[in-house]
DNA sequence: TCGTCAATTCAATACGGTTTGAAGATCATG
DNA sequence: CATGATCTTCAAACCGTATTGAATTGACGA
């Protein structure tokens, strides 16, 4: 269907072995006979078989993204599609591929060494990782590279990852919050199981102990990042006995659920309650304009995803170039949603 | 690294064609032969090297969905992610790998011909079709299998596809409103140059038809489907001289900037003014409980990439099978959000 | 005992590339 | 002109699997 090597070698009356090397920048060939073979591949439209090419070669220029589906926690969610994008960007610049390999939370380590078993794949991109999660060893171990996007944590080996900096940016908008005069100040928080929510929470004990705050159970929320959620959060929280007059959101969606909450009260948000979201920067979650809807810290998950799969890449290239790091600030943007305590 | 057929073949005194047909289930081979090989197989954790079996069969195992990042319009949205998942389940179950190839817009063309040529796939998925979309014509002459998820319009050539009755399900969800007694009811539709979007449309409007109800332009819009734009759609045609009494959303999110505005002004959604909105069941965007609080046309686009995805094989498996297609019916749930008109 | 046949196993080749080591052509040098 | 060095090209081997066609073995019937 498709020429080969060996067609186009044959159409040119040269050896595999000279058409090979001239295509691919060999300094051995013959000026004129380079240009030559080059015309011929460009008429011929000839693309190496990649599977061919990866067995000879060793690498199979790809890279595996497994996504563990479970009853207990949905990894499918918003972040998820927009961080594979921006991978996916920065894979096919490099001519790498990407595999998404959806498998059961059982299997999940089976699958890992799978594909490397079978040479499907260079390394693995990590999501989702959870407080010590238990693939930061089995990785390690396999020799393979890695990037995990966020951290883990009570883990002693090194490993590479890129995450954003959830807890001083929690704490940091703990703190905007309490120079606003608020001292009673609500966590709406993702399942703390996962790394970046555990985080979250340590930012926002950090900046409520730095003002000598103690915490408040009551005023402390996990659970699965949905509308609902935040209403009911906020309509049951507004109910106690000395209700918040500020709300901490680990999500856009969350925080439209506040909102709703605030709304059915007969409450303003930025004067009667404040609200500060993280924002992922997602496409069809929109938080912008002169004055955004909601102060929010803000990073893209989407310029997350194309770092850590150029931080990955090159982990691939050099496997010894160390563990490498990258910690994202977020942006706090001042929006509409937050104001001096009542 | 890996133990490959040839090390295991030596290792039991055996020759690699004896090891390959005892492991691939070939008859010819002595049962206690087979016995030994298959024993010793999975003691040495033996896994055949991906590529070298597709480039001995010729078949990839593989199925790519390639994803267009556009400035006009951003297909990584929350439907995409899911039906992803779902259609990775099919894939997995059946051993096959899914490959995410993100391009742009210009190079998408090339990127479907450079994955045939490359023997990378067997099989493509195509998501989010615009109206006539180019795509099949490209792939049918590719003479390649692939799925569409939706459908197209004015296409003469017979293709395979999987779709939710999107027609049919707002004539329904249309009608339905009627019958409470609504007459002027808006439509806050997603991109109409995307199929899907125009045959919500088409449905609206044959319901109104049947009704006798003229189409109001002031009450029809379509854009990217986010809350602000829900919000901002609503207040504004609230503001008209007849505003409408019922709306008709494409998306959940959509619907929040709806239910928002309402409360705005004032109004309670299912008794002032009435929603439907369709809903894709998205975990993380749930509509349930026992009465839901939306009005919703419902069909899960998970389930959908699972059904897709087995299509997409069956055809890989079998190109002579002719077009497949299926049509899935939505789900009108009745929730809170709707009620006779005032 | 010999030929036939079925049951097993194997050597050789193919898939489409890359890479090694050697060979042929060209050139300058003494 | 012989020698060696430099360019340029090629034949052959290799990556790890599947498959084709032939070889080996043992059982059976004549």
């Amino acid at each position: 269907m498709s020429v080969t090597l060996k067609q186009l070698a044959a159409s040119l009356g040269l050896s595999p072995t000279t058409v090979s090397r001239a295509l691919n920048g060999f300094p051995e060939v013959n000026a004129e006979t380079r240009k030559r073979v080059q015309d011929a591949a460009e008429r011929a439209q000839y693309r190496p078989n990649t599977r061919a090419k990866s067995l000879a070669t060793g690498r199979s220029m790809a890279i595996a993204h497994v996504i563990p589906v479970s009853t207990s926690h949905e990894i499918v969610n918003p972040v998820f599609a927009d961080f594979i994008a921006g991978a996916g960007e920065s894979y096919s610049r490099a001519g790498y591929e990407m595999l998404l390999r959806v498998t059961s939370d059982a299997e999940e380590a089976q699958t890992y060494r799978d594909l490397i078993a079978r040479g499907a794949v260079d390394g693995f991109m990590v999501q989702a990782p959870k407080i010590s999660d238990p693939r930061v060893d089995l990785l390690s171990e396999m020799g393979v590279p890695f990037v995990i996007h966020g951290r883990t944590s009570d883990i002693a080996r090194p490993y590479s990852w890129l995450d954003i900096n959830n807890q001083r940016s929690f704490r940091r908008a703990t703190r905007f919050l309490i120079d606003l005069g608020h001292r009673r100040i609500a966590l709406i928080n993702g399942l703390e199981h996962l790394d970046f929510a555990a985080r979250r929470r340590r930012g926002y004990l950090e900046g409520l102990e730095s003002a000598g705050i103690g915490p408040d159970p009551d005023l402390m929320r996990q659970a699965e990042m949905t509308e609902p959620y935040g209403y009911r959060s906020l309509t049951e929280m507004m109910r106690l006995r000395s209700p918040p007059t500020a709300f901490l959101s680990s999500s856009m969606i969350v925080a439209y659920g506040l909102r709703r909450g605030l709304t059915d009260l007969g409450l303003r948000m930025g004067r009667d309650v404040s609200v500060i979201t993280h924002d992922d920067d997602l496409s069809y979650l929109p938080n912008d304009g002169d004055v955004p809807v909601f102060t929010a810290t803000r990073s893209s998950v989407r310029e997350a995803g194309r770092r850590a799969a150029q931080m990955l890449l090159q982990l691939v290239k050099d496997p010894q170039c160390g563990p490498l790091t990258e910690l994202m600030e977020t942006a706090l943007t001042v929006g509409a949603s937050t104001g001096p305590a009542p």
